[in-house]
RNA sequence: GUGGUUAUAGCUCAGUUGGUUAGAGCACCGGUUUGUGGUAUCGGGGGUCGCGGGUUCGAAUCCCGUUAGCCACCCCA
């Protein structure tokens, strides 16, 4: 044995592990084009100063950074939506809009592992900018539930919670708290996590003699399910600043969206849940993360709108919603389910050759079959038919060409069907056209 | 970063109160039937028992350290 073992947090991918991989992949690419979305990559690595800008200096210790060759504070990405910023920003002025983009790629991040979190995982990011109204978030989110349907999970598998960071500062801003609203939502993320007593203390903390009044709001207002216990939430706490007029607004985006998942018939995956916020700070209005309805794992995907951060990268002012789902979790959760397909890399047809006669004849119908198309193995060694039949058993081939002393002479090649056990002795001109016939 | 837990063959695991050369099943390789395949039979390769130190006549087994895996917290772009 070796003594070199992989890095902790990566993985590596033995055949039948990159099968699982490349199902995912296939399973990711085919549906994102059915929603008419571009794929794109970029670098691995970029500058630090990348991902400071976004996230702020205290990333770092997240990150997988060092310092190259050439003095440069350097870092491997932690996510695409720094670099998928520039990108966009340095041609904004001559993209079509809007812009439907995703990519798949791998990316790091310097953490402790545990379950559903590695040092380096393959994301699926999926964004749509240039588009300010919720007609962004209704085609990427029925994307999003494409993604996940497409592996064989329905309704009573997942679902999306959907909130919206722009409903918290509204709420918070009819009650006076405007500027606080930040600090509030970071309490507000935590909000299951936290005892009571201690969020109590934290709002008092903000808000002084209002705390109490202010926790009680709060929970009231993780309660609401619905655009009617929205307004009756509103109703009974306007106090504060007058809203009418921007709540009426984001009320029409509420309906406007959800009527979407009504016309789309999923209405069924999503659900107001306004205990989403999400920690980050740049998020600027509707925010989601998919759940498997278990619960028993971590999201599957989440991501919202960032309406400022295209700018804030150097770009424009340009509107953009976006999501990342991993793949480690899918994964967990397909094999828990058991609906990760079992693999095999197959071949379409196995040979079983009698000799050093007959190998001459197969070798030229191998490379031959080979260069029209068909996936073509034989062993290496001359060995007893039975092995050989086993062989080609093992390889999932479909059908076996058998090349032996009788049909040599015969000049055909006997085609047996490795499901149904038939027969059939085909002359050897004929092969490609039977070869495609039995395996269509 | 904090805490818990585990570590024996490629995989799943045995291994007695510390006692000879550390085992099994599966997998892999090879032979039995000199032209017919999932489950037959015989054989083979493969382990410094995670690594390092200590106790002991003797350590896979006991003690300490360390690394890695797993799990939870923190965090989650």
């Amino acid at each position: 044995m070796s003594n070199f073992k992989s890095l902790p947090g990566f993985r590596e991918f033995y055949p039948e592990d990159f099968a699982e991989r490349r199902f995912l992949f296939q399973v990711w690419r085919q549906v994102a084009r059915r929603f008419s979305f571009q794929e794109f990559d970029g670098p691995v690595l970029e500058s630090l100063e990348l991902f400071k800008a976004k996230s702020g200096d205290e990333i770092e210790s997240q990150l997988f950074c060092f310092e190259d060759k050439g003095d440069r504070e350097v870092s491997l990405r932690p996510e695409l939506t720094p670099t998928l910023a520039r990108m966009v920003a340095a041609r904004a002025n001559s993209l079509k809009r809007p812009i439907k983009w995703f990519s798949i790629g791998d990316n790091f991040r310097y953490e402790r592992t545990q379950k559903g979190r590695l040092r380096c995982f393959t994301q699926l990011n999926a964004d749509i900018l240039g588009e300010a109204g919720p007609a962004a978030e209704l085609e990427l989110i029925s994307l999003l539930i494409q993604l996940i349907q497409g592996f064989g999970l329905g309704q009573d598998d997942f679902f999306i919670r959907l909130s919206d960071r722009n409903l918290w500062m509204l709420y918070l801003e009819a009650q006076g708290f405007q500027e606080e609203a930040p600090k509030i939502l970071e309490i507000v993320d935590k909000w299951e996590r936290m005892p009571e007593e201690v969020a109590r203390e934290k709002l008092s903390a903000i808000a002084g003699e209002r705390g109490e009044g202010l926790q009680a709001s709060i929970t009231a207002f993780l309660k609401v399910g619905n655009l009617a216990e929205l307004s009756a939430a509103f109703e009974a706490v306007s106090s504060g600043a007058d809203v009418g007029e921007a709540l009426q607004a984001r009320v029409d985006d509420w309906s406007t969206l959800l009527d979407g998942f009504e016309s789309m018939g999923l209405a069924g995956f999503v659900e107001m849940d306004l205990s989403i916020v999400r920690g980050l700070a740049y998020y600027t209005g509707f925010v989601f993360e998919a759940f498997d309805r278990a619960k028993s794992n971590r999201a599957i995907a989440g991501g919202g709108r960032y309406n400022n951060l295209i700018k804030k990268m150097g770009g424009p002012d340009m509107p953009a919603v976006g999501f990342g789902m991993g793949d480690v979790v899918l994964a967990d959760i397909l094999k828990e389910r058991g609906i990760m397909p079992k693999f095999v890399d197959t071949v379409d047809a196995y040979m079983v050759i009698g000799g050093e006669a007959e190998r001459a004849v197969a070798l030229a119908d191998a490379n031959a079959l080979r260069q029209s198309g068909f996936s073509v193995d034989y062993p290496f060694k001359n060995s007893g038919f039975g092995k050989q039949f086993k062989a080609a058993s093992a390889s999932g081939a479909r059908v076996a060409l058998i090349y032996g002393s009788e049909e040599l002479e015969k000049g055909v090649v006997k085609l047996r069907d490795l499901n149904d056990r038939s027969e059939e002795d085909v002359p050897r001109e004929r092969l490609m056209l039977a070869l495609r016939d039995r395996l269509s």
